[in-house]
DNA sequence: AGCGCCGCTGTTAGCGTTCACAGACCCGCT
DNA sequence: AGCGGGTCTGTGAACGCTAACAGCGGCGCT
């Protein structure tokens, strides 16, 4: 009788423990009206036999899972890496697992294929890292019925999105040059397309703008150093006047401040640098790193706020504005008063 | 009659069909046995309806679903990332998903809580990233029946591994400064506990007594730019007369160049640094880091070959060799000939 | 005494798949 | 004609759980 090697299930439990089966599943989910022996009983029993419940049974039946679905493009980047891990630790505090679907690029085939394999495994939300406009736009392809979440830059009409102050945190950073006494502003930019480098470029012209300064063409990279170091090769060649650079990350900012140091330009002494995201070791370049610090650790709690707010709530279409978290300019040895 | 509101099911498509849900999933499982003009029914009918396969109903009855479980301590760290990234890539070439579960320390309970999560959900196999000593002991504690690999460092009795040569890699870049005419010769190490931490020591001690040279007792460090910058400062203080330093991850050396260079010590010039990883900007770092690069994509695809093979196999127990991932040093501008 | 309600428990019927088995049909062979 | 075997298909029963409902006492109320 008692030969099956497997893992024991419900039912087992309720036998040893000398109930039904319905009993245990109502420990396990801590309904009311368990009298509290009987609930010492089934506990018991289920340390005594080891028992785990299974958790795909558990989401056919609820025909919902407790797992939060993440659609992300490229984790390698710094941005998208730091919500992800965030977005874990936070998913998982609240009692929820995450299941992240990497798409190669925002072709709206490859989204919907991401999409399905989430519905597929009836996870009970989405989270799109969706920082391309191209990435937007297939947003609204999502499920009607399935509560989601944007980050990083995307919103759609209907879906509620988590974003830090990219705008904000790029005029921070220009205003800072500006109050250096810089006039002669650069910015390079990253990848065409992405909203986060869209924002930061309008708040750099916004801040120059305002300062009624001239606003040079951004130069335009793809956030890696690489095209950073290329940037400050072409800004020597175009414009040796620029006193000031805003780089919108910091990735491409160090590779700016490599090219500049090879043609003999000392920064902060000659030229002032700002980036953006306060990667790690920003501190520890050289010179250290004047930058924007995102606070990825509140996105991605803010994230899971907001998606469990959206599984409760009854009407699917969201109303509310985007959660802006704020940026903050953290002022280091890049930047400096303007020479003469 | 049809007024479900819901995703269409097998029994749907069935109908539609004309055919029995059990013909539907035959075509679906790509059975043999199923006509030609039979399975052109159902998938026309699939179409129609834009049926999907519930997955997890599927990994209920089959007692096992196509996801990959991963257990990571420290996705921040550049190791564990790049692998988390490239093993997510190969698993869906393979046909796998991926189920990341972070665990805060290597703690034998909440590795343990990790593993039972994972099998909860019926996981096919698990990766454990466990690049720390307490890891491996731990993982000796894996359901018997489970498919399992190591990645990175750790390896324990008849679980099969892959991991990246650091060992070899340290003596490659240890052997590139007693090429360079280098004699005195620090090590800052990683954290300690952790294996790779070890087998980089390891590697420069082999190298240092093979050259007949004098091993100082290496500098701690906990891989991060800030520990890096402070084992700088304490070469500087203890040994100035050191001319050639291998570090044991860029981070650190990056942080350890810094405060050379605070110091106005000049690298290469006075003193050589050679790190370890290859992150994307190390070529742009001031002065571009000669380090040892590691193949993380290579890594993740050689796991999930090595899980692939494993589920097939009839034995549990593990008798191979672990596969081993060959390092690469990378020379660039942070080591030169020895000052006189 | 009888009624209804609350607290607690068990029974039954799904959830949407796959597996095991049992057919039905067609072919070629004896 | 009968029989075996390969093709193709359908039926029923799992898989392990939750939802819905029914049932059973005991209490307080009229």
């Amino acid at each position: 009788m008692e030969d099956r090697p497997g893992r024991p299930v419900m039912a087992d439990v309720a036998e040893l423990a000398g109930v039904s089966h319905q009993t245990v599943s109502r420990v396990l989910n801590d309904h009311p009206y368990v009298k509290e022996e009987t609930r010492a009983k089934v506990l018991a029993a289920m340390a005594e036999l080891g028992y785990r419940r299974n958790l795909t049974a558990r989401a056919l039946a609820r025909r919902q899972s407790d797992t939060i679905g993440v659609i992300a493009f490229d984790t390698t980047l710094h941005g998208p890496a730091s919500t992800l891990f965030s977005l874990e630790q936070a998913a998982r505090a609240a009692g929820y697992q995450t299941q992240v679907v990497t798409v190669p690029d925002p072709h709206p085939q490859a989204f919907a294929d991401a999409v399905d394999r989430l519905v597929a495994q009836s996870v009970c939300g989405v989270v799109v890292l969706a920082p391309q406009r191209a990435a937007v736009q297939v947003m609204a392809g999502l499920p009607a019925d399935l509560p989601a979440v944007a980050v990083e830059g995307g919103t759609a009409p209907g879906v509620p999105s988590v974003v830090v102050d990219q705008f904000d945190g790029a005029q921070q950073a220009t205003r800072h040059l500006l109050d250096l006494g810089h006039t002669e502003i650069a910015h390079v930019r990253g990848r065409l397309d992405w909203l986060e480098a869209e924002a930061r470029l309008d708040g750099w012209q916004q801040a120059m703008t305002a300062a009624g300064l001239r606003l040079r063409e951004p130069l335009v990279g793809d956030w890696s150093a690489r095209s950073g170091y290329a940037a400050g090769l072409e800004l020597q060649r175009r414009w040796p006047e620029v006193t000031g650079v805003f780089v919108a990350n910091d990735h491409m900012a160090l590779g700016l401040v490599r090219a500049l140091a090879e043609a003999g330009v000392d920064v902060p002494g000659q030229v002032s640098v700002v980036g953006f995201d306060d990667i790690a070791e920003a501190e520890f370049l050289r010179p250290p790193l004047t930058t924007v610090h995102q606070d990825f650790a509140e996105v991605g709690a803010r994230c899971v706020d907001v998606l469990v707010e959206r599984m409760g709530a009854a009407d699917r279409w969201f109303q509310g504005r985007p959660v802006v978290v704020p940026g903050r300019l953290v002022v280091r040895a890049s930047t400096g008063p303007v020479p003469r």
